[in-house]
DNA sequence: AATGAATGAGGTTTCATTCAT
DNA sequence: TATGAATGAAACCTCATTCAT
């Protein structure tokens, strides 16, 4: 028998160490010797659990996206309002979270060339998971609506990224409050 | 003497050029050899414009936004409400001005360390350039809400960097909306 | 005490899939992790067996030579011209059996620094039992001829390796001829 | 201007300097970072001639090939006998060089897959410089006979790189004798 | 005897930048 | 001014081998 060694388990752990460096510093800003120290394994052992760094980045946006779909899960509301309101809370609550999510996010844009990240199956699964989580937390069908909200959320967050002029709190009330000023006035939109 | 009128010239067309590659491929992904390959100078020459490919970028970022603000100042418009539906009009027409625009400027908070990125000075100036334009176009006083406009368009526009899901121009029209409807329940927000 | 016959075929089964493997793509791009695999068995395992994959390497060499010296015991035949013949015929007749064995002899030239060789027992020993297999089947005394017909042999093997402008069959029966032709004119040599 | 340098000039003397360290040591016990050293150039200087090891490696072996037709169009005589003696001496008075030849030869077979060399425009293109070359000097119309000539003289090559037991002149001389009695019993092949 | 996770030296290659001309 | 050959630190990755289990 091998060394007694829970492989998914360790894969896991590498990845959420991962997720802190590259959010930190920026994917193309750690180096698998940096990365290999912090972690605290050899780059052998780097290797043996991930292909390449770009695999291991894509396994990483994957598994946070999976995390991230499991923590929007425990938006819930009576009201749209009301659940619009809560998941407002959930972001802030998690605000460092959701900050590194974002940055890894940008990172994942940055560092396939841009042609290229269409057609990545990885990118199109985590970018449907987010609409997803959407639509169920707020029980929207309209995919479009849900999808752009997100598409708000992150620019609030990629905002806030490498600016601190207006709190993450601040930007996500004004967000709140337009989604249901919107919402509001487009009652059909709502259920 | 006339020399400095050709070499700011030269400066400007340079960066231009550098504008669509760094947009199409990504700042970390275009070589300072391929940039020069394109542009159709040498390296020597490149580095006697910019003393760094760093340098070059910082400038480029400030001249497109500087070429930002002065676009933006087209918007006009009797009513807040009208001048929202111009700017959502200006993008639209824009599109792929802004979306490069956005593509460079996620690129530039990639390059930077995201703690040197803070106390970079052309950061921060481009940054104030345009909260300063949407303040201005929108005549909205409050820089809390003209920095949070900003923002979401920033969202949408890198939404559509890798991603073809929903048009520019949908996008555009549901935030054209909810700011419409945002500021129809807030008046003391508007002049 | 019966484990070591198992060992032992153990041994050599794993010599022989390696023969495969290693004339297929190369001593150098065959790493032991892929040999392990095509195999069956762990790196453990492997390192049970052979101490080094350059050892492995050496006892597959040595391994094949002692086959090849049973095969070439085959020939046999009347006159020195039959026997010849006879020995085209069984080059042609295992020419994929013989084709491998080039290569890996190849790959065994490579690997070892070329100083280093000449002084490595494994390969004087099989470099010996060939030109002994020659002497022997071939019935000639002169050692100098002995080998210098297996070099010619191996050249055409060789030159098969990467080539398929000349059939082996047609090369072999080109050799053929001309040692004939050779022994035909220097009786002194022929037994 | 650029620094003056003649690169074409400078790209073969990097070719030769590299083909004795290939021939002493073997293409893959040669690293990239040795290579400079002994040249006396940086790695980077290497990468801006040459766009890999192994397309440095090709234009070496092209290279050499070229070099080998111009010597070998040395070799004259008026009857095939005399031309063949002629190459005989050609060879061993250059045997140092052809040797080279043959281990770097042989290191090209190896490096590539297998699979891979038959379709290596470059292997095709010095494989029949070679062939040319024994058919214009032999005065031979047959080219699988010029083609089998050289394929022996390979193997002769090849033998002795690893193995002094014979010298490379009586080895040459052999070959020269038994040529020779082929051609005087197959006049038809004879000019 | 067997497993396979882990090691880490060292390989090839890249690329912003310099500098002789 | 302009050229592009040259630099060299440092990046990603490989792989024979070890060793805890």
């Amino acid at each position: 028998m091998p060394k007694i060694v829970d492989v998914e388990q360790q894969r896991k752990e590498i990845l959420f160490k991962c997720f802190d460096l590259f959010a930190e510093k920026g994917y193309a800003n750690v180096t698998t010797r940096q990365l290999c120290q912090e972690i605290g394994i050899s780059t052998g052992a780097l290797y043996h659990y991930f292909s390449s760094k770009k695999i291991l980045f894509e396994q990483l946006v994957d598994e946070i996206s999976r995390q991230d779909a499991l923590l929007l899960k425990e938006v819930v509301g009576n009201t749209l309002e009301e659940r619009i309101r809560t998941l407002g809370q959930l972001l802030i609550q998690h605000e460092e979270h959701f900050l590194k999510q974002a940055i890894v996010w940008i990172n994942f844009y940055q560092h396939n060339d841009l042609q290229e990240i269409q057609v990545n199956p990885i990118f199109q699964q985590v970018d449907d998971r987010y609409q997803q989580s959407m639509s169920d937390l707020l029980e929207i069908e309209e995919p479009k609506i849900a999808r752009f909200i997100w598409t708000l959320i992150n620019g609030v967050l990629i905002e806030q990224v490498g600016n601190a002029k207006i709190s993450f709190a601040d930007q996500i009330d004004l967000l709140t409050q337009m989604l249901i000023a919107y919402f509001a006035q487009n009652k059909t939109a709502i259920h």
